[in-house]
DNA sequence: ATAAAACCTCAAGCCCGGTCGAGGTCAATG
DNA sequence: CATTGACCTCGACCGGGCTTGAGGTTTTAT
């Protein structure tokens, strides 16, 4: 075994994954292997990095059909570019901004109602999430 | 039908739900409901509080058997008191809190590695999670 | 009185993100 | 050169959160 190639139990160990895992994400299409001679899974070390994107990705509340996505323009045999990382790190944070800013209203509107009950009124922003959520679900709206 | 009565497609359409979610929350053990002599659901105005509930509470990440044991608590037969929705949103401000912050974090990392590509560094934050995450997972650090 | 719409139960199915096990092969070590 | 551990494939399974469909009953509107 090359000395820069990994094999699959390698690269768990590294990334603090399973050996299933990675099968998996190969039949997901998300990372590639190559094969040596006795049908074995042999890395470079780009997967590394790839594997720590898809795993960022996922924190960021991607899910693995979106990061295969942002992942297919990056080449497999090779590590991810700087530019490459870049691109894809600069989508992400608007979506993650996104759900940042959703539950902070969530909280906010958890400390008012707090303060006052108010569940039980017909403006409480708790009752009437279409206000929040924006026109993704349309339908009535929810009155006590 | 009394007409304080709802039938599970009234509760449905004003909770914009569908009566099968209903049917899987009853399952669930997170709502119940009274029968009318044919057998068929009939709800009191409770419910619709009730299910308010576990929407707020899944956006703010809790699963259904952690609502489930936060409505334990409530009487499924009269609305919740403010008593009730005090005691259940404080205890899912602290965990809300926590999701917004780790998010936080994971932004702010990714806009200093959006600008550095630092990724491919062995002491970048985003590639050793466990800073982040805490002791939850132990294991060995992401290295590229 | 009848047709349509709404309801019932129960089982199965679906998507997601993995995980496990059986049965068999390969590779590193003494 | 035998053992042992790591690896292979394939299919089944898990938990979460529902949805769908079949086959049958009830309610409502005309």
């Amino acid at each position: 075994m090359r000395a820069d190639d990994l094999s699959v139990g390698d690269v768990a160990r590294r990334c603090g994954v399973r050996v299933s895992t990675l099968h998996f994400y190969e039949a997901s299409g998300l990372i590639r292997s190559a094969r040596n001679a006795g049908n074995q899974r042999r890395y470079g070390r780009a997967v590394l990095r790839r594997i720590a994107i898809i795993r960022v990705a996922q924190r960021a509340g991607l899910s693995l059909a979106e990061i295969r996505a942002a992942l297919a323009g990056v080449p497999d045999d090779r590590a991810a570019t700087v530019r490459d990382w870049r691109r894809m790190s600069k989508s992400w944070r608007a979506g993650l901004q996104e759900r940042i800013d959703d539950l902070t209203r969530l909280r906010d509107q958890l400390d008012r109602c707090i303060g006052c009950g108010c569940l039980s009124l017909s403006d409480c922003p708790l009752r009437n999430p279409q206000d929040v959520l924006g026109a993704a679900r349309s339908g009535p709206v929810l009155l006590g």
